[in-house]
RNA sequence: GGGAUCUUAGCUCAGCUGGGAGAGCAUCUGCCUUACAAGCAGAGGGUCACAGGUUCGAGCCCUGUAGGUCCCACCA
């Protein structure tokens, strides 16, 4: 077995075979099983029209992580995968298709979209979740949903009927933010705001009646045609006189009112605003408050319509600039001014939004944010880190009515019947055939389908399948944790906590797990027009997918972005191949050895000392875990595997694998050992990279299935050695000096030193001599000799001073006292600046009094040890200045 | 305008509740030592942005300043 592990790892050899057994056995299936615990997270699903990226691999590496070290531990653990139908996404990229092949999505009609839809869904669709898998995602498959499946179209239909009927959705006419390309209403959190450079144009507003005039700035000329009045302040002096009196609208000629209004800001622009009601939020408040009429000038494709008179039929900017043309012409036009300003664009096409007086359908929030926002304050709901409370609750504290219907095909359609006759509206499950109000046989749906976050908003209980009461529902509801990126907190994570409170009575989970967005070697975002995204599936044929997997979790704190570049993937694949190798040699020494756990005598204080390191990081990485702490605890798990476990371990067993004639019981040791922390160390590595763990772990350990099913280890007291650690610290400072001496003066490896270690400590001494022969390996020592004296130490040997011990080098041939001098200085140097350090620490009476007493007590050993080490250099250098 | 966050080695970033500054990469010097050259051993490199404050003690806590990034917001 082991002779068949290759030299170097190669994870294309394994990768696909694992996930499919993985697959086969059922392992990532959860059942119901009411002695266990459940853990439940539902995936963020992946957009139909999506490849996975990056932010992908992130978010489901993390959540895979959590899952399979729950699973570990005993929960029953269930991570709910499946795909959103991403309404505007799809029906754009499905329109572009048809244009593509002459086909005009209109004239093709709904029912043939959609099957077109539906077909495009099952051919692309499918592609994340293969990629998901080849990231080795543990989700259960069985349980894979769509928002558009029958499950969660269901939801929606209860969903939106039950609020209809307690009130909180209705349908109105308001102001709403309108895409003329895609040509669709939006709501609020789909409209991005962008700074532009553009121009006040400064217009004069000609008084009625007077030859005065009103100059007012605006950025929107062209949309003057639907100007109904003029807005002053109040208090504003300048133009207390004129409120009551017309204004004659420029190029319309129109007379509209002057008005007096508090939204105005006396010291912006000219004091005097236009108001719009129909093309501009605040001021269709304005007409609101003043009665104003709202004159829509535009089509919903931006172009002006019969109400704008001579510019009719031209499109919004081409518009304006015949407008500004016109005004010029006729003296009106004071003046243009630079001026940068944020524009609403719609999130996904990059189009200018156009405010529009709409018919909608609308969900009222206020009443529904307030759970959502007292989730908070009782702890109910936590974000990690904590710092996102207060964009969350910044957002549903100033929530707005959410507008809810799209005018697009693809989506749920909205269970509203119209009678053709009367008008007469019902909200219902199906259509009633029968107007309830004339009686007539005229019914027909509403056109509209909803925002596609309608769905997603239910996920984590519609996916278990609410409405009805299921088991499962009842089982893993609410679930745990949800992984999600911060960009996506205002779309998503908001409208589940209100959801899930408004429908099930609870929080959907109690933890929202945030991380941030993964950017290029400079720091920008990834993004198809910069062309610089790196496709995760290169990665992962690249170099694997555990080294893509540990790359995207290193060195990275909840919440913050990171910068992808492949060096740092080089260095995860090179740490999966230094696992694979460790594991090698154990294995190649392990063949078939039957293996006896040592007892108490002879376990060696290496030994002790690895076991009670790993158990000190089985500790730890758990304790880090639970606090979701992944990227520490999984540099936690690289130093020690790598330096501790490889390093220094496997370096110090060797001498007593390689000698086993000498010393059976000493091999066994050692390798019994190096079996048991390796096993461990997999395990607490699986959940980070699980293909190259589970595939060193079944040539281990052949009598167990699997190791993603494998028990997490459990830190144990009773494990811990400090005097062990304390021998092998120790002996670690030794080896350290030996070879810095040895690299210092240049001794090539082939010449092999005799080592005279001097230490009256008994206790140290006598584990060293455990360790005696590992030296010949570890620091090219062909004989270390441990003494409690200085007895035989010559002057011209090479010395070497560490904590407890000093270090001797008979290399009288090399040794040049001059230079052996300066170094000695240079460390006196040193300790008698530690020796200051520590004095003045400890003659601070405040320190003393006020630091708590162990602090004190290790600065005193400190000081001693400092001591007592300089009064060795000090006699060594004064025996060479003898000689010199 | 409000808010968040960052500023630590040449680069990219860790640094948990305050107790002698870390990693990876890069650089330099030796090594093909029978797990691994995707490796081993050694070395150099930091007034932790700046200025104050709290404390026996500050990279960490508080205040302010400068610069960067991001989010929110109706200033036409």
């Amino acid at each position: 077995m082991s002779q068949n592990l290759e030299k170097t790892y190669n994870p294309k050899a394994i990768e696909d075979k694992l996930y499919s057994e993985w697959c086969e056995k059922k392992y990532f299936h959860a059942e119901i099983d009411k002695s266990k615990k459940p853990f439940t997270t539902v995936m963020p699903p992946p957009n139909i029209t999506g490849k996975l990226h990056m932010g992908h691999a992130l978010d489901n590496t993390v959540q895979d992580i959590l899952i399979r070290y729950k699973r570990m531990q005993g929960y029953n653990a269930l991570w709910v995968p499946g795909t959103d139908h991403a309404a505007i996404s799809t029906e754009v990229k499905v329109t572009n298709q048809l244009k593509d092949e002459g086909i005009d999505k209109k004239e093709l009609g709904r029912e043939k979209f959609l099957e077109r839809t539906w077909q495009w869904k099952e051919e692309y669709g499918g592609t994340i979740k293969s990629q998901l898998m080849k990231l080795g995602s543990s989700c259960d498959w069985d349980r894979e949903r769509f928002t558009m499946d029958e499950g969660c179209s269901k939801a929606v239909e209860e969903v939106f009927i039950k609020l209809y009927e307690e009130g909180y959705i209705y349908k109105g006419s308001r102001i709403i933010n309108w895409c003329p390309v895609c040509k669709t209403s939006l709501s609020d959190a789909e409209v991005e705001h962008e700074e532009q450079e553009g121009h006040f144009w400064h217009i004069k507003y000609p008084i009625v009646g007077t030859d005065d005039y009103l100059e007012i700035a605006t950025t929107r000329p062209e949309t003057m045609l639907g100007d109904t009045a003029i807005a002053v302040h109040p208090d504003d002096d300048r133009y207390k006189d004129l409120v009551g009196k017309k204004a004659l609208l420029p190029l319309v000629n129109r007379e509209i009112p002057i008005v007096a209004d508090y939204y105005v800001d006396k010291e912006f622009g000219t004091g005097a605003v236009k108001i719009t009601p129909a093309h501009d939020p605040n001021d269709f408040e304005v007409g609101k408050r003043h009665n104003l009429p709202e004159i829509n000038v535009m089509n919903d494709d931006a172009v002006i319509n019969e109400n704008g008179g001579k510019y009719a039929g031209l499109e919004r900017y081409a518009a304006r600039k015949q407008m500004v043309k016109d005004l010029e012409e006729q003296g009106l036009l004071v003046k243009i001014v630079p001026h940068t300003h944020n524009v609403g664009t719609h999130d996904r096409c990059r189009t200018t939004v156009e405010p529009l007086v709409k018919q909608q359908w609308f969900v009222k929030m206020e009443e529904l944010a307030k759970p959502a926002i007292n989730a908070i304050k009782t702890g109910e709901l936590k974000f990690v880190p904590e710092r996102f409370d207060k964009i969350y609750l910044h957002w549903l504290e100033n929530i707005r009515d959410w507008c809810i219907s799209r005018q697009i095909w693809w989506g749920h359609r909205i269970p509203a019947y119209y009678c053709e006759e009367c008008g007469e509206m019902v909200v219902a499950r199906e259509n009633p055939g029968v107007c309830p109000k004339c009686g007539c046989k005229h019914m027909v749906q509403d056109e509209d389908t909803l925002d596609t976050w309608f769905s997603s908003a239910l996920w984590p209980f519609s996916t278990l399948g609410w409405p009805e009461k299921t088991e499962d529902l009842e089982y893993f509801y609410p679930t745990d944790v949800l992984v999600t990126a911060y960009d996506i907190i205002f779309f998503w994570v908001i409208r589940m906590v209100f959801s899930g409170y408004a429908h099930t009575g609870k929080s959907p989970f109690h933890t929202v797990l945030i991380h941030g967005l993964i950017r290029d070697s400079l720091g920008r975002k990834m993004s198809k027009s910069l062309g610089n995204g790196i496709d995760p599936l290169e990665i992962i044929d690249q170099y694997g997918a555990d080294a893509l997997r540990m790359t995207l979790v290193t060195g990275n704190a909840p919440g913050s972005d990171m910068r992808f570049y492949k060096e740092r993937v080089e260095a995860s694949r090179n740490f999966a191949n230094k696992v694979w190798n460790a594991s090698r040699f154990i294995m190649m020494n392990l063949e078939d050895k039957e293996l006896k756990e040592p007892t108490g005598g002879e376990f060696r204080p290496g030994d002790r000392w690895i076991m009670s390191r790993c158990n000190n990081l089985v500790k730890e990485v758990t304790e880090n875990i639970d606090k979701f702490e992944l990227g520490i605890a999984l540099s936690k798990l690289y130093d020690f595997i790598w330096d501790e476990f490889c390093d220094w371990y496997i370096e110090l067993a060797k001498y007593r694998i390689y000698h086993a004639d000498e010393d059976a019981e000493s091999a066994n040791d050692a390798l019994w050992t190096l079996r048991e922390v390796l096993k461990k160390a997999l395990k607490l590595l699986h959940p980070y990279m699980p293909f190259v763990t589970e595939e060193i772990y079944r040539n281990l350990v052949p009598e167990e299935k699997s190791l993603m099913i494998a028990q997490w280890p459990v830190y144990d007291e009773t494990w811990n050695f400090p005097v062990a650690e304390r021998i092998v610290d120790h002996y670690k400072e030794i080896i350290r000096g030996v070879r810095n001496i040895r690299a210092e003066m240049n001794v090539p490896n082939s010449r092999k030193a005799k080592v005279y270690v001097v230490c009256e400590d008994e206790e140290l001494c006598t584990g060293f001599a455990y360790l005696r022969d590992a030296a010949q390996n570890m620091a090219a020592v062909n004989e270390l000799i441990i003494q409690r004296t200085k007895e035989g130490i010559a002057d011209d040997m090479v010395s070497v001073v560490v904590p407890d011990a000093s270090v001797y080098l008979p290399l009288e041939d090399l040794i040049d006292f001059a230079q052996e001098i300066e170094r000695l200085d240079k460390e006196e140097t040193r300790l008698n600046k530690e020796i200051a350090r520590a004095e003045g620490m400890l003659g601070n009476e405040k320190f003393v009094s006020k630091a708590p007493e162990s602090k004190v007590q290790e600065e005193r050993k400190k000081l001693e040890k400092y001591r007592q080490m300089l009064a060795e250099v000090q006699e060594r250098l004064a025996g060479l200045k003898q000689k010199v």
